[in-house]
DNA sequence: CGCAAGAGTTGAACATGTTCAAGAATAAGG
DNA sequence: CCTTATTCTTGAACATGTTCAACTCTTGCG
């Protein structure tokens, strides 16, 4: 699994990146014993101690280096992601429809997703708190995410679908949205192999994919423009 | 503020669902004091030793009355669902479009909740975990969803929109859905008075009430019957 | 080398949610 | 009233995330 350590806890100020070999050393095994600890024993047996104690260092060493123990899942979180790029990458260049493309990328995540779905409840929890690091929304995951909704710009682009301008601009936003969704229905499908979660995906796509189609028709044209508009309204402008 | 306790946390089985009058007055007791101490020293300051000292009862009594701080937190939440179903009466009994409705509901929504938005990131993050009895989707929060989503259905019924039947039928639960998007842009809010939450809700409406009559072209009907039976597919049959 | 400044490391101590064995108060049955 | 079962109450004890003052090691510089 790559590890793209997007959203990163460095403990020292920007202006001086550089950090020592056996620090950065350190810093990734304890990241390495973490992961062991939670996917073996679950995320609340997975404490702090026997983390440092995996890791063969100190609890304050680990929280050294990482400022708590949110900012240690930050690699776990970073690591789903970096999977699910690399396996939506096998839609992204063979499948041409919409549709298809984005069927894929959705069920891209559940497979990458599905060995943490246990841990996810918990995980889910420290994310949904809007002050926390951990948020899909907040500035400290702006990298994440913005990597993220540009995944779904190239569902939309590589795809043959006909939209207007201000909506595909927006599009991709959108879609990230809808991952959001996907996300939260995931977390809380119990069905094995989260079945549901995939029944989901599968027959929403061509729904949506038909909606799209339809903003061409003259009648729902200005609605197309009513919620870009919305979309701009609500989006950026942080506070 | 009425305090509906919808979802109870009865130490005792649902059989003998009596309690001593004192029993009752010392859970109050607690519930109240719990009350005050959030709303003046917030979600963190609470400590049970805080609220326990405040009632006058042991750390112990308190956990024999709730067996965990989610559970105390939710006589907090029932009384928010309560006032806002009191407040929604005015809208309801007055609006007839269903743009007025739904707007007047939603943001009566923000106006109830906005004394709680600093504590409601802390309770939030405990509502998001899905095995959490907090979660508007749980089990035992299902009365307080089905009240909310009644409301909803006063909404389009007592509102002049003409609509399939079908989707008729679906909309208040889609509509509660939208209530929990507006939830979560309004935890995430940070402008003063959340602002900018009643400015999407003021700006979305009425995009949806527009979309809403869009549903009777023709061409948009098949759709319409597309997210019907996806809504159907997806709801109730919980795992 | 010698020394100062900073990086890295330590574990005891703290705060808080939660548990539990034990006891006190109350209710039920005779 | 006495006995017994049940409800109610208690606070010490526990687990765990987090902090912090002190310590050791490394680096840079004369």
């Amino acid at each position: 699994m790559a590890r793209l350590s997007i959203v990163t806890d460095n403990p020292r100020p920007a202006s001086r990146p550089e950090r020592s070999a056996k620090a950065e050393q350190t810093r990734q095994t304890i990241i390495d014993a973490a992961m062991r600890l939670f996917r073996t024993h679950g995320y609340d047996k997975a404490t702090m101690r026997a983390i440092a104690d995996e890791a063969g260092v100190s609890i304050g060493n680990a929280y050294y280096y990482f400022s708590s123990k949110e900012h240690l899942i930050q690699a776990y979180y970073d690591g789903i992601n970096a999977e699910h790029a690399e396996r939506a990458a096998a839609t992204l260049t063979t499948a041409t429809s919409f549709a298809d493309r984005l069927a894929g990328v959705l069920l891209a995540w559940v497979d990458v997703a599905e060995p943490y779905h246990e841990f996810a409840g918990k995980f889910f929890k420290n994310a949904a708190e809007p002050s926390s690091p951990l948020s899909p929304f907040s500035d400290d995951s702006e990298a994440t995410r913005l990597a993220a909704i540009d995944l779904h710009r190239q569902v939309v682009d590589g795809s043959d679908i006909k939209l207007a301008k201000a909506l595909r601009a927006e599009l991709p936003e959108l879609m990230w949205l809808l991952q959001m969704g996907v996300v939260l229905f995931w977390v809380h499908d119990t069905s094995d192999g989260q079945r549901r979660t995939r029944q989901l995906v599968e027959q929403a796509v061509p729904v949506i994919d038909r909606a799209l189609r339809l903003t061409r028709i003259p009648g729902v044209r200005g609605l197309v423009d009513d919620v870009v508009g919305l979309v701009r309204t609500i989006k950026p402008t942080a506070g």
